[in-house]
DNA sequence: AATCTCGATGTTACCGGTAACATAACGGTG
DNA sequence: CACCGTTATGTTACCGGTAACATCGAGATT
């Protein structure tokens, strides 16, 4: 007990006892056991993310600014990858709730119903991230994917590019997906325009597919005069694609992206995008998370962190 | 007891004693204590990993790597980011040692003394990914960045491109930078090469921080005829200022890049680059860790992961 | 000298699991 | 019917911390 004192209290103890235990310490390389110290205390000083990859820089922001917000407050992140799929994101909930991590933010707001119940019923605060939520399980920080892919899309049509197609990542099990097609769609419906289920194709994530996505819609529908990319790293591959066939941007085709990473603004000719707060996201979600953790209400449990429209070079 | 075994060792138990005890687990919402359990067991199954940084593509792959690999075998993945920082490094491995971690990761080869000397002491597997270490704390899984840079000059050099620039990230805490720029300064002096230190720039890792540095070495050595990128990511920044200033890649100035990420082989023109196997480097060190912690000894301790020159259209 | 006060240190129990050992229940065997 | 082996269940102690309370010792007060 002296110990503990000497090392958590030094002022409880004396001092030279203090230097005692704390030489001993030293010579034995003592460590203290927090996963002891979690047991008695109840709180394990852990904060679990899930999200669902590590390898999409719009998430590692996030997550990175997670990490440093909770990390000065003296807790430690938990990751766990759920390769978008929300019966893994159960699962990882599950595995974050037997470590009794003291709160945990999810990416999105689709969820299973059992990993809501679970949630719920741990008490933990929780932040759903990333897309805004109505009715979130606890807390939530985002903004409206579809408000804002209705802002870009409305943006290619009054500039009167027609017609328009769409490259976006899957939408299953994907909110934010989901969300900023259902924007495009508004967008063109409220503008009196068609969509054409044809000149929409989604896909994985990455360059990859966003060049093919674009090299599908060019062959099928060479008309196509601009393309809404619900991701900037789906725009980029696509603006690469039409860069191989030597096809003009934005003079022939017009493209949009959404995220502004940072090659939106590097890529030649400089992408038009949709800003979000990517690492805002993830310190306002470690805030709020840490204020609970010190035993105060959070005033504002849902955090409309917005978005800004950035007008280049590709539209 | 008997609902300890009814859960983990169900064949130990009667059936009818088991189905209750899962019904009654069910009504109650009870969720194992891997906090306790890892008490008693001296066995937490986490594995910690230390990384420079979240944002970075390469990394976010060796780690995505080595979680779905731990996480295969039922550990759990603790990450955390020192920032390019041997003095953060060693506060990481001190607070994953205290959460009494069954292995750790660490990024590269250089660290503080007192890292050295806490892991030895935990005892614990510990795998240096990356950079191939001749003598490492415990494992090492990697290639040497020398030897690879020296492979990507060497070929700039054969071309018959002169003079050469190079432009790396800050060599300080980061030993794979650091061999990078000691590889092309030993494939220049033996092609009798002398490097100008004026066209050698040292930046921040990202794509901005390559196009800026791009930037300065066309301004202050128009006559620059090759530049050799320690990473893509500046690889890229740097092919984007030329494309600004309109100057023809490779016809003009030719760039080589290290890596291989996705955008390597997307981008336009193609960049000429070294594959490295990242998600490998994670999945080996997984596979290692599970090794020894299953109690198998690993027969070789320190794995060469290679790498793979890709000739593309930029040089 | 007896009592009080206060800082320093010691003791006990508990957090929620599990290993090791103890006991109970039961059908079969000689 | 005593004895056995087997299976099912119960008991105890311990992992390494910490809260709560107990005790101790020395100087101050009466």
């Amino acid at each position: 007990m002296t110990v503990t004192r000497a090392l958590n209290a030094p002022h409880k103890v004396a001092k030279a006892t203090r230097v005692r235990v704390e030489a001993i310490a030293r010579d034995l390389g003592y460590t203290p056991d927090l996963t002891a110290r979690g047991l008695t205390l109840q709180r394990t000083g852990l904060v679990g993310a899930v999200v669902p990859l590590l390898t999409n820089s719009l998430i590692a922001e996030i997550v990175q600014g997670l990490s440093d917000t909770v990390a000065r407050n003296g807790f430690q992140l938990l990751v766990g990858a759920t390769g978008f799929s929300t019966s893994g994101e159960e699962a990882m909930v599950r595995a974050f709730l037997s470590r009794r991590v003291d709160a945990i933010y999810l990416t999105g707001i689709s969820h299973t119903s059992a990993t809501i119940a679970m949630l719920r019923q741990s008490r933990i605060p929780c932040v759903e991230g990333g897309n805004l939520a109505r009715k979130p399980i606890d807390m939530a920080v985002g903004y409206s994917s579809k408000d804002a892919a209705t802002k870009v899309t409305r943006y290619l049509i009054d500039r009167g590019y027609r017609p328009l197609g769409y490259i976006g990542a899957w939408p299953k099990d994907n909110d934010r997906a989901r969300d900023r097609r259902r924007g495009f769609e508004a967008a063109c419906k409220s503008a009196g325009i068609v969509v054409d289920d044809s000149m929409c194709v989604e896909t994985d994530l990455d360059l990859h597919a966003g060049a093919r996505a674009m090299g599908m819609l060019l062959d099928s529908h060479p008309e196509v005069r601009a393309v809404f990319c619900s991701a900037d790293t789906l725009a980029v591959g696509a603006m690469f694609e039409a860069q191989r066939r030597c096809i003009p941007i934005p003079a022939r085709i017009a493209i949009a992206g959404f995220d502004d990473l940072d090659i939106a603004s590097q890529v030649v000719p400089a992408l038009t995008t949709l800003r979000v707060p990517r690492y805002e996201i993830g310190r306002q979600a470690g805030e709020m998370i840490c204020e609970r953790l010190a035993g105060r209400t959070v005033t504002t449990p849902i955090v409309d962190v917005g978005y800004e429209f950035v007008a280049r070079l590709t539209a």
